[in-house]
DNA sequence: CGCTTGTTGTGTCC
DNA sequence: GGACACAACAAGCG
């Protein structure tokens, strides 16, 4: 193309200038660049009827997020001069009408492998060739191509660690210069009739009433992203020796892992640079190895893409081949309790008002209120907390979300059940004097630290003073956990017998009758009582 | 079939 | 802080 392409960058994640192939192809011996984000109503448009501030897809953190790394995203296209052109509507339609209006000879973007994407950019890719423009879909957002992977154990996903890291090896770019400075872009083109947005504001988007006591620490765009990477890599000796299981869920002024984990999930950071980095640190040093280690951590999230990717259904239970077919309780009510804090365990709500009010939470905070949901205590189905925590967190990632509760739902990849964390020792052991509960529950601030996670155990004179009366200022807990952890395991138990008397062919009716007979069995003091309330209020 | 391996449990004992 | 019992799982490999 003698006179140069005019060529269109849409961005979805990779909201960054450094290690971006579509970009880089995109404003190679173009005339005309077209940066274009497209914002879906039905993603970004409040939602009233949602259980927490935001729209129906995205709580109100998470909003806030992507439109801070847009902003990012356009200064940053500003200084190279170019910009961000933000439309409105239907991604594959306002991006069809663009490619026509603009004349469009090529469109880059980065490949995606998430089931939302992959029906979009089928829809788009079609009318791009039929319309003989020239697509560019390289993948950027994993350190490894997952569809090669897939192939090359033979067509079916790896589905432990090690089986993985074996196949994937080294990354090929492992030793080439990624973040190679862009200095100028080319200029954005006429843009005919199509309306064009700058990056809106919460407030020109319709969300008003958020709470304003306590919002997310973590600001997004690559230019924060890349500042917090260049702090977590000043301090080498750290990096060097992390190891994963061995942080601290209860620290928050300083939280003890890195959270990059937002700006890898919107791509504001590269998860290939990120790799780099830490590869440069190890050079000269002894230094922890997967899969505990920082770079094992990239790992992670590439074997879960790889798995997600080569298994339908993933985030289902049902036709989800490497799913245990397990008959969770159908109790809103639970579930309710465990989203709103309000089981009545200081430390499973503290971890839930964390959730909600920063939009991110420890991994090992994770681990314990998505094992009191599920298999340890409240047996929910991990359908229902995967989609709170989708909402919920700023780094919510569709195949990391899904394989983690599967996994510690015991559904998939980690089957010892009979290892539940509890909700009161768990985190006295990192935190005894409680500063965590104190903090996120203010109603427990004056509770003395021998009853702060268990408050039910205080004297009422003690719960007096401390101006928190269980059952008035602070919820007694929704079941006993000595007693609904052994039933837990007792049914887990049972629907694994199921399982492998089926060979995994658990059909709904099987399910139904186990579900029956379990609620027969281990109906203990505190289900009786719940069920009791129920009929009272019937 | 038997053996090894698997990121991250709890409670008790010394 | 390390060792052990607890009660015990699946996947992968030979």
């Amino acid at each position: 193309m003698a006179s140069g392409s005019y060529s269109l960058m849409w961005f979805r994640k990779a909201l960054r200038i450094h290690d971006n192939p579509a970009l880089e192809h995109a404003s190679r011996a173009s005339s005309f660049l077209y940066p274009v984000f497209v914002i879906d109503p039905r993603y970004m448009d409040p939602d009233p009827g949602a259980f927490s501030p935001g729209s129906s897809r995205a709580g109100i953190n998470r909003i806030r997020f992507l439109l801070e790394s847009l902003s990012d995203l356009d200064s940053s296209l500003k200084k190279l001069g170019s910009r961000l052109l933000v439309l409105k509507g239907d991604p594959d339609q306002t991006i069809i009408r663009c490619l026509k209006e603009w004349n469009i000879n090529r469109l880059c973007f980065e490949y995606d492998s998430e089931p939302y994407y992959q029906s979009l950019d089928e829809k788009v890719k079609s009318f791009a060739s039929s319309a003989g423009v020239e697509t560019f879909c390289p993948v950027s957002h994993t350190l490894f191509n997952p569809l090669e992977i897939i192939k090359k154990n033979g067509g079916r996903p790896p589905l432990t660690y090690q089986s993985f890291i074996k196949l994937a090896e080294k990354p090929s770019w492992e030793s080439s210069e990624l973040n190679i400075p862009i200095s100028s872009l080319p200029p954005v083109g006429d843009v005919g009739s199509c309306k064009i947005f700058d990056v809106p504001t919460l407030r020109e988007l319709g969300h008003s009433d958020f709470e304003l006591d306590e919002n997310t620490p973590f600001q997004g765009g690559e230019s924060e992203g890349l500042k917090r990477l260049k702090d977590v890599l000043s301090n080498q000796d750290w990096v060097a020796n992390f190891e994963k299981p061995k942080g601290d869920p209860s620290a928050f002024h300083k939280p003890a892992t890195t959270v990059l984990s937002p700006y890898l999930k919107f791509g504001c950071l590269s998860s290939r640079y990120f790799y780099q980095c830490i590869n440069d640190v190890y050079k000269d040093v002894k230094h922890s190895v997967p899969p505990v280690s920082l770079l094992g951590q990239l790992l992670w999230r590439d074997f879960f893409y790889t798995v997600a990717l080569g298994t339908p259904n993933f985030d289902k239970m049902k036709g989800n081949r490497i799913c245990k077919q397990i008959p969770w309780n159908e109790s809103d009510e639970l579930l309710v309790a465990w989203r709103e804090a309000r089981t009545g365990y200081p430390w499973i709500d503290a971890i839930m008002v964390q959730l909600r009010k920063w939009g991110w939470i420890h991994h090992l905070a994770r681990h314990c209120v998505a094992c009191f949901l599920t298999r340890g205590d409240l047996f929910v189905h991990w359908e229902k907390g995967r989609d709170v925590f989708e909402r919920l967190l700023i780094d919510s990632d569709w195949a990391l979300n899904n394989g983690n509760w599967l996994w510690l739902s015991c559904s998939s990849f980690f089957y010892q059940y009979n290892r539940i964390y509890s909700p009161v020792s768990f985190g006295k052991k990192y935190d005894p004097n409680g500063n965590y509960i104190r903090h996120f529950l203010p109603v427990l601030k004056d509770m003395p630290k021998e009853y702060i996670y268990e408050p039910w155990t205080a004297p009422l004179g003690v719960q007096t003073k401390a101006k928190c009366i269980i059952g008035k200022d602070y919820p007694k807990r929704v079941v006993c956990h000595d007693s609904a952890s052994k039933d837990c395991r007792r049914k887990m138990g049972e629907a694994y017998a199921l399982n492998q008397r089926l060979h995994g062919l658990v059909s709904e009716h099987d399910l139904t009758n186990l579900r029956r007979n379990l609620e027969e069995k281990y109906q203990t003091a505190e289900m009786n009582c719940r069920s009791k309330r129920q009929k009272r209020s019937c």
